[in-house]
DNA sequence: CCCTGATTCGC
DNA sequence: GCGAATCAGG
């Protein structure tokens, strides 16, 4: 298999979506795991979270991997998530109420009492725990954005070509597919994705043992053939 | 063991 | 440029 236009692209926006080298390489097809990750560096796009490289010592630690003695200058480039650090923002952001509980929450409904963690993301989302992912979810069809579209498979949706800063880059179905498309709503502004999308790609975190259902992966998870 | 991404190096 | 082999952390 060769490096074509498509699956360049391809690559591009599923390593940028944060899916993994593997899931990637089962999407393309042909290729290696192994093959998409040095492809992906070739391309400049690299270093997402990866497990192996979360050291950040100060003191230069030399790598003892054999005997070679190979100069090796590590760029070291810390990619700060901006939900980490960002400033809250009193414009228009809900704040908490200091007066008694939350109020949308006197449901009896399950018979423990798991704490709910609802948080509010810097642009106004509703950081969702595990648990409710798909509730407060319309149906909100892909708006288109762009004037026009040469192919009338996917006249109104949102293409590859159609990304822009402005645009929800939530993928939806699977790439490759000829009715894989992306969002389109408009970015929740310092976000890859809508409001609706940032509320289920930044969610609050569960203690470890309480999370129960799978995350909501985005391509709807591995494919099954 | 499994997974992950990073890096190296022969091709 | 490509990717298998290898490294290294979770």
């Amino acid at each position: 298999m060769s490096w074509t236009d498509e699956r360049i692209a391809t690559l591009k926006k599923m390593w940028e979506s944060g899916s993994t080298a593997s899931q990637i390489a089962d999407e393309l097809g042909g290729v290696s795991r192994n093959a998409v990750i040095g492809k992906a560096h070739r391309l400049g796009l690299k270093s997402r979270p990866s497990p192996v490289k979360a050291n950040d010592k100060k003191p230069a630690k030399p790598k003892p991997v054999a005997a070679k003695p190979i100069a090796k200058p590590v760029a070291a480039k810390p990619a700060a998530k901006p939900i980490a650090s960002a400033p809250a923002k009193p414009a228009d952001a809900p704040a908490p109420k200091a007066d008694s509980a939350i109020p949308s929450q006197p449901l009896p409904n399950r018979s423990s009492d798991l704490p709910k963690i609802v948080s509010v993301g810097p642009g106004g989302f509703l950081r969702q725990g595990p648990g409710d992912q798909q509730a407060p979810i319309p149906p909100a069809p892909p708006r288109r954005l762009v004037p026009a579209k040469p192919d009338p498979s996917i006249a109104d949706k949102t293409s590859l070509l159609d990304l822009n800063d402005k645009v929800c880059r939530w993928p939806m179905g699977h790439p490759g597919e000829p009715d894989f498309h992306f969002c389109g709503e408009q970015v929740n502004p310092g976000f890859p994705y809508c409001v609706e999308h940032c509320g289920r790609a930044y969610q609050a975190q569960l203690p470890r043992g309480a999370r129960r259902p799978p995350p909501p992966l985005p391509f709807g998870g591995p494919r099954v053939r």
